[in-house]
DNA sequence: CTCCAGGTTCCGG
DNA sequence: CCGGAACATGGA
């Protein structure tokens, strides 16, 4: 039951881990129940203060990336309105630097799915074939790993209401369990090299290589494209000019953003999601 | 009931 | 390079 405080940063908790990023964090208390990899952790946030259960501090420290200079970050984006109100809303929001193979598992589970149903997937997921870890005897359940996933059938994962994804999600963590694909040594990789390694995996197309490179592998450049950054670079950037192709949507956003793009995207992603067609 | 969701893959112009 | 269609499931 000890916590520890890590200070004051600039953090919004509660806003981080419900900005579609991850998808396993749930309520406890006054805090947030989850895990970081295998380690279970209770995250609060109290005045702006941020405290964690003792034992899982670092890890906490590294996960949150409370060593992104964000305000020097925010100071990149571009001064156009869309961007900046993006910007205000989203205050506080940090890009989480998860487990490499829970952000590209993940995200391989997300397409065509809404941020609801991800997590569901996730939790069940975690709860049938992830390691159980506990802390103040509450349970949580670490993301299963890429051996975890492989000993399974497909059927085992359509049980699980993953659809048309589960040969992609099973055949993936096949190929990383058997090391024919190697997350740390896409780590090492220049970005369009590490994106072209992960796009080798099924169920892993330009966006969800994106999502992961962002998540998971620390290229805070990275801007993965979904429905919602499109509708947002159409009627917000082009504004309704005809033919804008997926294409150069793509182009715009790899060089209107700057070196922290995928900062942006968030906002404008998160922004974009919660308030289109509210004002 | 209909529409759509943090897409990928394959196929024909 | 570009647009379409198939692919599963559940929330709104």
């Amino acid at each position: 039951m000890k916590l520890v405080s890590l200070g004051r940063p600039l953090l919004d908790l509660e806003l981080t881990l419900n900005s579609g990023q991850t998808f396993h964090w749930v309520r406890e208390g006054e805090g947030w129940m989850g895990a970081i990899g295998t380690q279970a952790t209770y995250l609060e946030q109290r005045d702006g203060e941020l405290f964690v259960n003792a034992g899982a501090a670092s890890a906490a420290t590294n996960y949150l990336a409370l060593d992104h200079p964000l305000e020097e970050i925010c100071g990149t984006f571009p001064s156009d309105a869309v961007s900046q109100s993006a910007l205000e809303f989203c205050r506080g929001m940090r890009i989480l630097r998860q487990p490499k193979w829970e952000a590209v598992g993940t995200f391989i589970t997300s397409s065509m799915k809404q941020v609801a149903h991800i997590a569901q997937i996730s939790h069940t997921l975690r709860r049938k074939f992830g390691e159980a870890l506990e802390w103040s005897s509450k349970a949580v359940y670490a993301y299963p790993t890429p051996t975890a996933f492989a000993g399974l059938e497909e059927a085992d994962l359509r049980a699980c209401a993953l659809g048309y994804r589960a040969k992609n999600l099973l055949a993936a963590a096949r190929l990383v369990a058997a090391g024919e694909v190697d997350l740390e040594g896409v780590a090492r990789l220049e970005d369009c090299e590490a994106q072209k390694e992960l796009m080798r995996l099924p169920g892993v197309g330009e966006k969800v290589a994106n999502c992961a490179l962002l998540f998971g592998f620390e290229r805070l450049r990275a801007f993965p494209v979904d429905v919602w950054i499109e509708r947002v670079i159409r009627e917000k950037y082009f504004e309704g000019s005809a033919k804008v192709t997926k294409n150069s949507i793509r182009e715009f956003c790899a060089s209107a953003f700057g070196p922290y793009g995928g900062y942006m995207q968030q906002y404008l992603f998160h922004h974009a999601r919660l308030t289109w067609k509210k004002g």
